[in-house]
DNA sequence: GTCTATAATGCGATAGAC
DNA sequence: GTCTATCGCATTATAGAC
């Protein structure tokens, strides 16, 4: 299978909109801390219309979420096509950055806003994929430690992106600079 | 003013048990996705009890984070007291880091939950002494890379925290290894 | 300190017109 | 696709008895 996980929805110009609404307020107060009144009132239309796009506020985080996750899904998929572990993780590492850099808010509400974080639990997939991309990271004997360094890195990077101080950087100086200190950190010459 | 910042509340034995259930459920469901009435379940008792001990909610978020931000104001005190920025930015990481395994998901909670955060930026003390732990750990000349670097520091440090995988990590190990990663990621030390 | 009871408000979600 | 109007329910918060 190597077309991209799926792409169900076809992003009419009004979802488009509604889900960068969605994601603005999830970011400053959480899925949990923003109401469908407010995402209505963002977009400036009612309720009842943004009912008509999702059955359920669930559905809507997911329709936020999704995308995001068919393209980490795609990174897992590529550096899976690489021969070795480093080559690998390299592959993994550098789309990882790319993509994070491109959505910013979105990879700091996905991995840690607690409604999101259950949501992706639900559904095995994305479960999966989140594993995947550990395991590519961690490469093929990972210890405890091991495990720690990658989990540190990940939440790590939510750090520069969610920092008010360090927002100001622009795309390509974060992207070169995260791609070297994830080099530095996770590939670095080991034990 | 060389003694700890403050000791309002008395800690009642019923506050401490509020304070536990109140952060185990803010861990896992966020603030905004805790209600008072699933904390005084979890303590079995009911809301009004709870309105007892604090007159609102927020105030109430306020109480389980305080204790926290005491630890962290006494830890930059200790810092500011070495000489060298070297010997300062090595007294709050192992401050920090001590204080983090011991405390676990409430640094979490402290540093990603949006309600906390915003909690934070008004009471102006708790900025200041977040920043000053930035200032010591990125030492005196930093730049737009090493903030970022720092960013990406005290980021990481949820990941191990709350991340399943590594949640049975004794102690002892996480601490010490933690405190390698700083060193080794902060202050350049070879292992 | 804890309880019952309740007020006031906002929430997610639905029905049906246009 | 968007609207008005509404239902049923959970929420924060208060009042007052024990």
């Amino acid at each position: 299978m190597t077309t991209a996980a799926r792409e169900e929805r076809p992003a009419s110009a009004g979802r488009e909109r509604l889900h960068a609404a969605a994601l603005r307020l999830f970011a400053e107060h959480g899925v949990s801390g923003t109401s469908l009144q407010m995402i209505a009132d963002e977009v400036g239309v009612t309720k009842a219309a943004v009912y008509h796009h999702y059955k359920t506020k669930d559905e809507l985080v997911v329709g936020v979420i999704d995308p995001f996750l068919d393209r980490v899904a795609g990174i897992v998929e590529r550096a899976h096509a690489r021969r070795g572990w480093r080559a690998q993780a390299e592959a993994a590492l550098s789309g990882l950055v790319d993509l994070i850099v491109d959505v910013r808010r979105l990879y700091v509400v996905a991995v840690t806003d607690p409604v999101a974080v259950h949501l992706q639990e639900q559904h095995p997939r994305l479960r999966v994929v989140a594993g995947e991309l550990r395991g590519l990271l961690a490469g093929p004997d990972a210890d405890d430690e091991r495990r720690i360094d990658v989990a540190f890195f990940l939440a790590g990077l939510v750090g520069p992106l969610g920092d008010p101080q360090t927002f100001h950087v622009p795309d390509e100086d974060l992207r070169a600079h995260l791609l070297d200190l994830g080099r530095r950190f996770l590939l670095g010459r080991r034990r």
